[in-house]
DNA sequence: TTATAATGTAGTAAATTTACGTAAATTGTA
DNA sequence: TACAATTTACGTAAATTTACTACATTATAA
């Protein structure tokens, strides 16, 4: 596990805040930033409160003093949450929005990176070592996913499908037997036709995994779930990201199925590799 | 841009540095952790020099004192750690490899949006507004990310398609003319039939933009290239993240688009959205 | 009302920075 | 090469800023 991050556990903590320590919290969350290159005085002025409760506040959160408080303070920026709510603008031009987007995106990553349960992809590598057969389903956007699933895992010589078409899925679920591995992903884990796909591919035995939002409607009929909790988006021109965390969660997948088959599958995938030599161009020309 | 690593400047500048400075460098490189933790008399008495040596020494590496060169430098050391190829090896446990994978997708994504060239990405966007049709092309794992660019540029109102099959693409592009675009994507930038591809869509005078690898065959041939240096993986455990930095660009020329449109615009992605609401178990159920 | 926790005031200690002076190094000249 | 002249490097000490401690006051809860 990575360690929490300090802008993370500050802001756990602030409900359990007392009233000037919950005013500095606010103000440092609202601007890390400039926090790290402020001094106790004048961050002690902004918040409203004085010298003392700004120290206090910085050893609660098992900082040596002030200072020592930035210091963590800055590393916890870097590692991550510095990219927290930047908005894109209506009136951003290239130079704003596209690091924006990219720090979006690494900001979700970053969150599932220490959220993610390891426990669970265990299990779920568990199953699809086992598994008889995979079937990769999404729609829309999610099924740009499962193809690429489809892409990765044919690799290991089990007989994959995706589909992106929900009669083919409401088929494919109703002769599922148990053995058949249904992996499902979806972004809101709420659309009808995917859920009922799930509940029909569990009626018959098969294992269900979702990839998808906790606590949502497939979720809860997915035998065994892979949480993506990404917040919601913020503004309209800010793309989703969900996807992305998925294809990152379904790499750990892959790396875990490979790693579990031992190096001598190594060769087979070398082989896969050297297969598509002859298509390409050769790197010095 | 972003700066580069504080510990890199330092020890780049370290042969053109004063007898007094290069000591407090050596004291510094030697163990910047407990650096961050010293204070400016301790340092300068570890070094053997003043207090304003170090002081010097800070401002040198345009920190605004001691302080402020104690941020920049814990800042340093928390996005050196990150930047270090952490490799997948045979013996990781989940909890091993998990992070590792999340870590160098980060770490590619922050490289490319560092050096991504926003003129580039402006010009792209240019050729989308104008353009009166989109083909995006991907083969192998470029075929979801040419599915989903398709599933995000359909939006605009724009004929736009997505095609993983080599014939169809080089009829299509036999087929193009003077206003079409044909973004194709591929992370080498080598395979023959998309070069091939390419060249004929160029022949007839169609505008091609490759999202691929800089001085690649396909990036020579392109009209537009928009650059995805992605270092090559450095173990076979270790998965393929290019797919995922050519979906944020993509993301990003999205966003590009949308918001050249204008704001009168959004009704058209509202009512988009909306459509799907109906396929939706509601959120509070 | 009393006890306890929370917050602030004022003073103190520590740390950092500035100003200035001396030493060392560099450059130019004889 | 020797000897200024000039620049640069460095340290001392004082000034200033910053952070912390001890104690007082206020708010809160029992």
């Amino acid at each position: 596990m990575h360690s929490q991050n300090l802008i993370n556990i500050i802001t756990d903590a602030l409900p359990n805040l007392n009233k000037s320590e919950s005013k500095v919290a606010q103000v440092i969350l609202s601007d890390p930033d400039t926090a790290t290159s402020s001094s106790i005085a004048t961050l002690a002025k902004k918040a409203g409160v004085s010298e003392p409760s700004v120290n206090r506040f910085c050893k609660r959160f098992d900082a040596a003093g002030f200072p020592d408080f930035k210091i963590q303070l800055a590393k916890a920026l870097v590692s991550g949450i510095r990219f927290v709510n930047r908005n894109v603008n209506p009136d951003d031009d290239v130079s704003s929005y596209t690091p924006k987007i990219f720090d979006s995106t690494i900001n979700n990553l970053t969150l599932v990176r220490d959220k993610i349960s390891h426990s669970r992809v265990n299990q779920v590598v568990d199953k699809l070592i086992q598994a008889k057969r995979i079937y990769f389903f999404g729609l829309g956007a999610s099924g740009s996913v499962a193809r690429d699933a489809e892409n990765k895992f044919f690799r290991f010589n089990l007989p994959v499908s995706c589909h992106d078409d929900v009669l083919m899925q409401r088929m494919l679920a109703s002769t599922g037997t148990t053995g058949d591995v249904f992996f499902i992903i979806s972004h809101t884990g709420r659309t009808k036709e995917v859920v009922e796909v799930a509940e029909i591919a569990r009626a018959n035995g098969s294992t269900v995994i979702g990839l998808t939002a906790p606590n949502s409607p497939l979720a809860d009929i997915s035998s065994l779930t892979l949480d993506v909790e990404v917040p919601e988006n913020t503004d309209e021109y800010m793309p989703m990201t969900s996807r992305i965390v998925h294809l990152v969660i379904l790499d750990v997948l892959a790396t875990g199925v490979t790693l579990r088959r031992g190096p001598e599958f190594l060769p087979h995938l070398e082989k896969i590799k050297n297969s598509l030599k002859p298509t390409r161009y050769a790197k010095d020309s």
